[in-house]
DNA sequence: CTGAAAGCGCTTACAG
DNA sequence: CTGAAAGCGCTTACAG
């Protein structure tokens, strides 16, 4: 690989007019200019990263932190990193999926390595130790999800809240008075209390109790395997029941077969409505869920430019942002039937 | 961030020392060993690893090329990357997914930026410009997938081959003999000659030739929705044949919820398998789909052990390896029916 | 076993 | 507009 010093030699000029040919950092004659883009062209030169990092202190590289235990990224995640990588390229950055086991040592340790610029944390935790270890680092870094306590935080979230109501609203409206919410919060979430589970559950708790409906919740695993089961218990425990919103975004399609399995029909016995999901995952199930859509693409870039902002020493307020669901409709959704299943 | 030579001045020694006791690089006495850490734990002192890597001429980062534009990731993709990952770590690596447009100048890009020791390069076509251009830099890499000539390329890949004529195989075992292969190659796939969806045609066409076998072809879109277009295609063109391969794992679910609506039972009317998927992904479709197994765990470890063999200049002969399949039974195999549905 | 010094490939005041 | 030189944070012959 040719280096800078050797593109000013073939040239005639300084390494330091190298540089600034390549930076645009000052004016350089045309002249001069003509001398190295054609020695470049002629070396093939690239300039190297790492050399520029040390001197600038910035390597332009930016990670989104991924929990590597999680075996399994929902299409919703792969959105937000999609959405995330196309944003920071657009803005002169290169965005990588860094996974990490969650404990706050690996994020120190890349934290402090010096070979990224900021961080973008997923999968956020109510009390998030590697949340704690950010903040403690000096580098920028903001979070799609938030922590119980965000003061002083940089994120964008779902707005769960607002989207537990909306659901049960549209249940409400089509006459079910008899609801359960079933999500994935067991075993390892539950632990650490994941944001959107405890967040959902407890608007889910007011927005139900508010309303006067009868309420309960369920959780399963983050399979198909896990929905049918669910499905199943569901049958047993909750024959009243006639809506059920369900956050769990690979349980889905497995819970809407196993409750046919059950000798549910969709819509008539029972609706199902899927929250803060896509519509890939929804209309993996048979028939096709209603589901209120995650905004993911917009999490995605909202997330990354909070965190650019930030290292550009942008002194914008503090970016807070809690972004809305949107309802798509599918054959999931009914009225109540007068009498049970 | 404290330096290294706040270490060496805190601990009384020079900055090589301190070097030599973090690296092990040379013997250093008890006595100043001790001396050195507890500096740095004084200071919290972290290496920085860019000087580290601007002086060793190595990162210790690989990176996983992803196409940024497949909006899409599969769960066997996500396993690639999970294992894949897992094994770096082990060896001493980060693994990090590059997102970036399928253009040889974007490899280009990066291989000369310094910025990684190796690249694992996935999706790969049967003449893929980005192999090209990997070979013509100086940088190691490995393939997940391989091109049509593979001379002096490294690589690690699903045998389609014998994953094809295993699936024919087992539908002949039950009494079918008149079968269509299920693909995703339409549109993008196909102009470049995405390998996994060449292969496996070739295949299907020469061990059902050789079977005495009626065979044809589908492609459709990678959603369910393109699944469940092609169930209706299906029916409408194919009445006679009672076995399918698909391969075409986000199509999967919705071909057969397709089938079902299009009248036919499974798998007493029609059998399914699906190769080189997952179980998570066949167990999405109601009811579970038998499937040939995609070795993605395999494949993400050894694809990373070829890889830094290279940087590490084992000179191992040139790894090249074929993964077999495993078969997981389902719900959608059974006998040929006597009449057609 | 330890240290002084050169060098990795750049950027950027500073001087002209 | 251009250049000589210091410096970013490390590693590693080389010398002792």
């Amino acid at each position: 690989m040719a280096t800078m010093q050797d593109v000013a030699n073939l040239a005639n000029v300084s390494l330091a007019t190298v540089s600034f040919t390549i930076n645009n950092s000052k004016p350089v004659s045309p002249k001069t200019r003509a001398k190295v883009e054609q020695a470049m062209k002629e070396l093939n030169y690239r300039r190297n990263a790492v050399g520029s990092a040390l001197a600038r202190g910035r390597t332009h590289v930016l990670a989104l932190l991924y929990p590597a235990l999680q075996h399994r990224l929902s299409p919703t995640s792969v959105r937000f990193f999609t959405s995330a990588a196309d944003q920071a390229r657009l803005r002169g950055y290169n965005l990588v999926l860094w996974p990490m086991s969650n404990e706050a040592e690996a994020v120190t340790e890349l934290t402090s390595s010096g070979l990224v610029d900021g961080v973008v944390l997923m999968e956020v935790q109510l009390d998030d130790p590697r949340v704690t270890e950010l903040s403690r680092s000096n580098i920028p870094f903001a979070l799609i999800g938030r922590t119980r306590d965000t003061t002083g935080i940089p994120f964008v979230d779902v707005n769960f809240e607002s989207a537990v109501e909306t659901a049960v609203d549209r249940l409400i409206q089509l006459g079910h008075t008899n609801l359960v919410l079933v999500d994935g919060g067991g075993g390892d979430q539950l632990l650490g209390g994941y944001g959107p589970v405890a967040r959902t559950r407890k608007a889910f708790g007011e927005v139900t109790a508010q309303r006067g409906l009868s309420a309960a919740i369920m959780s399963g695993l983050h399979s198909s395997a896990g929905g049918r089961d669910l499905a199943k218990e569901f049958a047993a425990q909750h024959p009243d029941t006639t809506g059920v919103l369900i956050m769990n975004e690979h349980a889905g399609p497995g819970f809407v077969a196993g409750l046919q399995q059950a000798g549910y029909r969709l819509p008539r016995d029972i609706s199902v409505l899927a929250i803060a999901s896509s519509v890939d995952t929804a209309s993996m199930a048979e028939p096709e869920m209603a589901v209120l859509i995650s905004p993911a693409d917009e999490l995605g870039r909202l997330g990354v430019d909070a965190l650019i902002d930030q290292i550009d020493k942008k002194d914008d307020p503090l970016p807070q942002l809690l972004i809305e669901c949107t309802y798509s409709p599918g054959a999931t959704m009914g009225k109540a039937p007068r009498k049970k299943p």
